[in-house]
DNA sequence: ACCACAACCTGGCCGC
DNA sequence: TGCGGCCAGGTTGTGG
Protein backbone atom coordinates (compact mmCIF):
# COMPACT_ATOMS: atom_id res chain seq x y z
CA UNK A 1 0.00 0.00 0.00
CA UNK A 2 1.37 3.41 -0.84
CA UNK A 3 2.34 5.29 2.34
CA UNK A 4 4.80 8.12 2.86
CA UNK A 5 7.92 6.43 1.39
CA UNK A 6 5.99 5.27 -1.66
CA UNK A 7 4.38 8.65 -2.37
CA UNK A 8 7.73 10.36 -1.85
CA UNK A 9 9.30 7.97 -4.37
CA UNK A 10 6.58 8.75 -6.89
CA UNK A 11 7.03 12.48 -6.35
CA UNK A 12 10.77 12.30 -6.90
CA UNK A 13 10.39 10.20 -10.03
CA UNK A 14 7.64 12.32 -11.57
CA UNK A 15 9.05 15.74 -10.76
CA UNK A 16 11.78 16.01 -13.41
CA UNK A 17 9.43 14.70 -16.08
CA UNK A 18 6.31 16.66 -15.27
CA UNK A 19 7.31 20.00 -13.79
CA UNK A 20 7.17 22.76 -16.36
CA UNK A 21 4.94 20.77 -18.69
CA UNK A 22 1.55 21.90 -19.92
CA UNK A 23 -1.53 19.72 -19.59
CA UNK A 24 -3.13 19.25 -22.99
CA UNK A 25 -5.93 16.81 -22.29
CA UNK A 26 -7.70 15.11 -19.43
CA UNK A 27 -9.69 11.89 -19.64
CA UNK A 28 -11.75 10.60 -16.76
CA UNK A 29 -12.63 6.95 -17.29
CA UNK A 30 -14.39 6.41 -13.97
CA UNK A 31 -16.14 9.48 -12.64
CA UNK A 32 -16.06 8.35 -9.01
CA UNK A 33 -12.33 8.97 -8.99
CA UNK A 34 -12.78 12.74 -9.09
CA UNK A 35 -13.71 13.91 -5.64
CA UNK A 36 -13.85 17.62 -5.87
CA UNK A 37 -15.21 19.36 -8.91
CA UNK A 38 -17.19 17.40 -11.47
CA UNK A 39 -15.20 15.47 -14.05
CA UNK A 40 -16.07 18.14 -16.57
CA UNK A 41 -14.90 20.96 -14.30
CA UNK A 42 -11.71 19.06 -13.59
CA UNK A 43 -11.07 18.76 -17.31
CA UNK A 44 -11.83 22.41 -17.94
CA UNK A 45 -9.78 23.47 -14.92
CA UNK A 46 -6.69 21.54 -15.97
CA UNK A 47 -6.39 21.94 -19.71
CA UNK A 48 -3.72 24.47 -20.64
CA UNK A 49 -2.30 24.61 -17.13
CA UNK A 50 1.40 24.20 -16.37
CA UNK A 51 2.61 22.09 -13.47
CA UNK A 52 4.85 24.33 -11.42
CA UNK A 53 5.92 21.95 -8.66
CA UNK A 54 5.25 18.52 -7.22
CA UNK A 55 4.94 18.10 -3.49
CA UNK A 56 3.94 15.50 -0.98
CA UNK A 57 1.97 16.01 2.20
CA UNK A 58 1.40 12.86 4.23
CA UNK A 59 0.13 10.34 1.70
CA UNK A 60 -1.19 13.02 -0.64
CA UNK A 61 0.61 13.96 -3.85
CA UNK A 62 0.24 17.59 -4.88
CA UNK A 63 0.61 19.09 -8.36
CA UNK A 64 0.99 22.84 -7.85
CA UNK A 65 -0.30 24.61 -10.95
CA UNK A 66 1.09 27.84 -12.31
CA UNK A 67 -1.21 30.66 -11.42
CA UNK A 68 -3.58 29.19 -8.92
CA UNK A 69 -4.84 25.85 -7.79
CA UNK A 70 -3.53 22.45 -6.83
CA UNK A 71 -4.30 19.05 -8.27
CA UNK A 72 -4.23 16.50 -5.45
CA UNK A 73 -4.06 12.70 -5.64
CA UNK A 74 -4.61 10.14 -2.90
CA UNK A 75 -3.75 6.60 -4.03
CA UNK A 76 -5.40 4.85 -1.07
CA UNK A 77 -4.58 1.13 -1.29
CA UNK A 78 -4.16 0.22 -4.93
CA UNK A 79 -3.61 3.48 -6.79
CA UNK A 80 -0.68 3.70 -9.21
CA UNK A 81 0.56 6.64 -11.30
CA UNK A 82 2.23 5.46 -14.49
CA UNK A 83 4.15 7.50 -17.05
CA UNK A 84 3.22 6.27 -20.49
CA UNK A 85 3.53 7.56 -23.99
CA UNK A 86 0.58 9.16 -25.70
CA UNK A 87 -0.15 6.06 -27.76
CA UNK A 88 -0.46 3.69 -24.79
CA UNK A 89 -4.09 2.63 -24.33
CA UNK A 90 -5.77 2.58 -20.91
CA UNK A 91 -5.95 -0.77 -19.15
CA UNK A 92 -8.84 -2.40 -17.30
CA UNK A 93 -8.31 -0.35 -14.12
CA UNK A 94 -7.23 2.98 -15.60
CA UNK A 95 -9.43 5.64 -13.97
CA UNK A 96 -8.01 8.85 -15.43
CA UNK A 97 -5.35 10.08 -17.87
CA UNK A 98 -3.53 13.40 -17.98
CA UNK A 99 -1.88 14.16 -21.31
CA UNK A 100 1.05 16.58 -21.38
CA UNK A 101 2.53 18.47 -24.27
CA UNK A 102 5.38 16.52 -25.79
CA UNK A 103 3.59 13.17 -25.81
CA UNK A 104 3.77 12.11 -22.17
CA UNK A 105 0.66 10.65 -20.54
CA UNK A 106 0.12 10.08 -16.86
CA UNK A 107 -2.22 7.17 -16.16
CA UNK A 108 -4.00 6.89 -12.84
CA UNK A 109 -4.67 3.19 -12.40
CA UNK A 110 -6.61 1.98 -9.38
CA UNK A 111 -7.97 -1.54 -9.14
CA UNK A 112 -10.17 -0.94 -6.13
CA UNK A 113 -11.52 2.52 -6.94
CA UNK A 114 -10.65 3.97 -3.53
CA UNK A 115 -8.17 6.52 -4.90
CA UNK A 116 -9.32 10.11 -5.30
CA UNK A 117 -8.43 13.27 -7.23
CA UNK A 118 -9.18 16.83 -6.19
CA UNK A 119 -8.65 20.15 -7.93
CA UNK A 120 -8.81 22.94 -5.38
CA UNK A 121 -7.91 26.57 -4.94
CA UNK A 122 -7.24 26.09 -1.26
CA UNK A 123 -5.31 22.98 -0.24
CA UNK A 124 -6.48 23.25 3.36
CA UNK A 125 -9.85 21.97 2.24
CA UNK A 126 -8.26 18.58 1.66
CA UNK A 127 -5.12 18.67 3.81
CA UNK A 128 -6.31 20.79 6.71
CA UNK A 129 -6.47 18.12 9.37
CA UNK A 130 -3.11 16.48 8.75
CA UNK A 131 -0.59 16.25 11.56
CA UNK A 132 3.14 17.04 11.23
CA UNK A 133 5.42 15.54 8.62
CA UNK A 134 7.39 12.84 10.44
CA UNK A 135 10.58 13.60 8.47
CA UNK A 136 10.18 17.33 8.84
CA UNK A 137 11.84 19.61 11.35
CA UNK A 138 8.52 20.15 13.07
CA UNK A 139 8.38 16.55 14.24
CA UNK A 140 10.39 16.46 17.44
CA UNK A 141 10.34 14.08 20.38
CA UNK A 142 8.27 16.58 22.31
CA UNK A 143 5.72 16.76 19.49
CA UNK A 144 5.39 12.97 19.58
CA UNK A 145 5.09 13.11 23.35
CA UNK A 146 2.35 15.74 23.00
CA UNK A 147 0.23 13.72 20.57
CA UNK A 148 0.47 10.57 22.68
CA UNK A 149 -0.28 12.26 26.00
CA UNK A 150 -3.45 11.13 27.71
CA UNK A 151 -4.54 9.10 24.71
CA UNK A 152 -5.93 5.67 25.55
CA UNK A 153 -6.04 4.24 22.05
CA UNK A 154 -3.39 1.66 20.99
CA UNK A 155 -0.14 3.30 19.88
CA UNK A 156 -0.44 1.54 16.53
CA UNK A 157 -3.80 3.22 15.92
CA UNK A 158 -2.34 6.59 16.86
CA UNK A 159 0.57 6.14 14.43
CA UNK A 160 -1.95 5.49 11.66
CA UNK A 161 -4.04 8.53 12.61
CA UNK A 162 -3.26 11.14 9.96
CA UNK A 163 -4.31 13.95 12.28
CA UNK A 164 -1.62 12.91 14.77
CA UNK A 165 1.24 12.26 12.31
CA UNK A 166 0.90 12.43 8.53
CA UNK A 167 1.93 9.64 6.20
CA UNK A 168 2.27 6.49 8.30
CA UNK A 169 0.04 3.53 7.47
CA UNK A 170 -0.29 -0.08 8.47
CA UNK A 171 3.01 -1.53 7.32
CA UNK A 172 5.33 1.29 8.34
CA UNK A 173 3.61 1.54 11.73
CA UNK A 174 4.42 -2.15 12.33
CA UNK A 175 8.02 -1.57 11.34
CA UNK A 176 8.46 1.50 13.56
CA UNK A 177 6.94 -0.29 16.56
CA UNK A 178 9.20 -3.30 16.14
CA UNK A 179 12.22 -1.06 15.73
CA UNK A 180 11.42 0.67 19.01
CA UNK A 181 10.41 -2.50 20.88
CA UNK A 182 6.88 -1.32 21.66
CA UNK A 183 3.81 -3.55 21.65
CA UNK A 184 1.26 -2.27 19.10
CA UNK A 185 -1.60 -2.59 21.61
CA UNK A 186 0.06 -0.49 24.28
CA UNK A 187 -2.02 2.58 25.13
CA UNK A 188 -0.39 5.62 23.52
CA UNK A 189 -0.48 7.59 26.76
CA UNK A 190 1.32 4.82 28.66
CA UNK A 191 4.56 5.12 26.70
CA UNK A 192 7.54 5.96 28.89
CA UNK A 193 9.85 8.85 28.09
CA UNK A 194 12.38 6.31 26.89
CA UNK A 195 9.80 4.65 24.61
CA UNK A 196 8.71 7.96 23.09
CA UNK A 197 12.32 8.73 22.33
CA UNK A 198 12.90 5.31 20.78
CA UNK A 199 9.70 5.52 18.75
CA UNK A 200 10.51 8.98 17.45
CA UNK A 201 13.88 7.77 16.31
CA UNK A 202 12.41 4.58 14.81
CA UNK A 203 9.73 6.39 12.82
CA UNK A 204 12.28 8.61 11.15
CA UNK A 205 14.70 5.76 10.57
CA UNK A 206 12.26 3.32 8.97
CA UNK A 207 10.65 5.97 6.74
CA UNK A 208 14.01 7.30 5.58
CA UNK A 209 15.20 3.79 4.82
CA UNK A 210 11.94 3.10 3.02
CA UNK A 211 12.52 6.09 0.76
CA UNK A 212 16.11 4.97 0.12
CA UNK A 213 14.76 1.61 -1.02
CA UNK A 214 12.20 3.34 -3.25
CA UNK A 215 9.21 2.17 -1.24
CA UNK A 216 7.71 -1.23 -0.50
CA UNK A 217 5.85 -3.29 -3.10
CA UNK A 218 3.82 -5.84 -1.18
CA UNK A 219 0.80 -5.66 -3.42
CA UNK A 220 0.12 -3.40 -6.37
CA UNK A 221 2.52 -0.56 -5.61
CA UNK A 222 4.78 0.44 -8.50
CA UNK A 223 6.75 3.58 -9.25
CA UNK A 224 5.85 5.75 -12.28
CA UNK A 225 7.99 3.53 -14.53
CA UNK A 226 6.16 0.42 -13.37
CA UNK A 227 9.08 -0.73 -11.23
CA UNK A 228 8.52 -2.21 -7.77
CA UNK A 229 10.29 -0.84 -4.72
CA UNK A 230 12.73 -2.93 -2.68
CA UNK A 231 11.88 -1.97 0.89
CA UNK A 232 9.67 -5.02 1.44
CA UNK A 233 12.76 -7.24 1.21
CA UNK A 234 14.04 -5.56 4.38
CA UNK A 235 10.82 -5.70 6.38
CA UNK A 236 11.48 -7.00 9.88
CA UNK A 237 7.88 -7.75 10.85
CA UNK A 238 5.42 -6.22 8.37
CA UNK A 239 3.74 -8.90 6.24
CA UNK A 240 5.97 -11.54 7.90
CA UNK A 241 3.38 -13.27 10.04
CA UNK A 242 4.58 -16.69 11.21
CA UNK A 243 8.16 -16.11 10.09
CA UNK A 244 10.97 -15.71 12.59
CA UNK A 245 11.93 -12.49 14.37
CA UNK A 246 15.17 -11.08 12.96
CA UNK A 247 16.25 -10.07 16.45
CA UNK A 248 15.39 -13.04 18.71
CA UNK A 249 14.35 -15.76 16.29
CA UNK A 250 10.98 -16.49 17.86
CA UNK A 251 7.90 -16.82 15.71
CA UNK A 252 6.30 -13.49 14.83
CA UNK A 253 2.83 -12.89 16.19
CA UNK A 254 -0.26 -11.55 14.49
CA UNK A 255 -3.13 -9.62 15.94
CA UNK A 256 -5.75 -7.09 14.95
CA UNK A 257 -5.51 -3.49 16.07
CA UNK A 258 -8.68 -1.59 15.27
CA UNK A 259 -9.49 -4.16 12.64
CA UNK A 260 -6.10 -3.87 10.93
CA UNK A 261 -3.74 -6.80 10.54
CA UNK A 262 -0.73 -6.26 12.78
CA UNK A 263 2.56 -8.16 12.79
CA UNK A 264 4.91 -7.97 15.79
CA UNK A 265 7.33 -9.99 17.87
CA UNK A 266 5.68 -11.11 21.13
CA UNK A 267 9.09 -11.45 22.76
CA UNK A 268 10.74 -8.19 21.63
CA UNK A 269 7.56 -6.11 21.97
CA UNK A 270 6.03 -6.79 25.37
CA UNK A 271 2.91 -5.18 26.72
C1' DA B 1 -13.10 15.13 23.15
C1' DC B 2 -12.23 10.72 22.44
C1' DC B 3 -12.90 6.29 20.64
C1' DA B 4 -14.96 2.33 17.87
C1' DC B 5 -16.81 0.65 13.83
C1' DA B 6 -19.29 0.31 9.25
C1' DA B 7 -18.92 1.54 4.59
C1' DC B 8 -16.60 2.03 0.38
C1' DC B 9 -14.25 -1.52 -3.48
C1' DT B 10 -12.16 -5.63 -6.14
C1' DG B 11 -9.33 -9.70 -6.72
C1' DG B 12 -7.48 -13.54 -4.54
C1' DC B 13 -7.99 -17.15 -1.54
C1' DC B 14 -10.43 -20.71 1.21
C1' DG B 15 -13.68 -24.33 2.04
C1' DC B 16 -17.29 -27.09 0.41
C1' DT C 1 -14.84 -27.01 -11.46
C1' DG C 2 -17.68 -23.65 -9.44
C1' DC C 3 -19.57 -20.85 -6.13
C1' DG C 4 -20.18 -18.24 -1.91
C1' DG C 5 -17.99 -15.88 1.59
C1' DC C 6 -14.18 -13.63 3.64
C1' DC C 7 -10.08 -10.76 3.74
C1' DA C 8 -6.90 -6.85 2.65
C1' DG C 9 -6.81 -1.35 4.48
C1' DG C 10 -7.07 4.59 4.20
C1' DT C 11 -10.40 7.61 4.97
C1' DT C 12 -15.03 9.39 5.93
C1' DG C 13 -19.14 9.34 8.33
C1' DT C 14 -21.92 7.96 12.26
C1' DG C 15 -22.90 7.05 16.80
C1' DG C 16 -21.82 6.03 21.65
Amino acid sequence: MPELPEIETIKRALGPRIVGRRIEAVEVLWAGTVRNPSSEDLRRGLIGRIVEALERRGKYLLFRLAGDGTLIFHLKMTGVLLLRSDADPPTLHTRAILRFEGGTALHFVDQRKFGRIWLVEREERVLGKLGPEPLGEGFSESVLRAVTRKRRLPIKALLCDQAAIAGIGNMWADEALFESGIHPQKAAGDLSEREVKALHRAIRAVLARGIERRGASVDTYRDPDGEPGAAQTEFRVAHRRGQSCPRCGSSLGYTKVRGRGTCFCPRCQKL
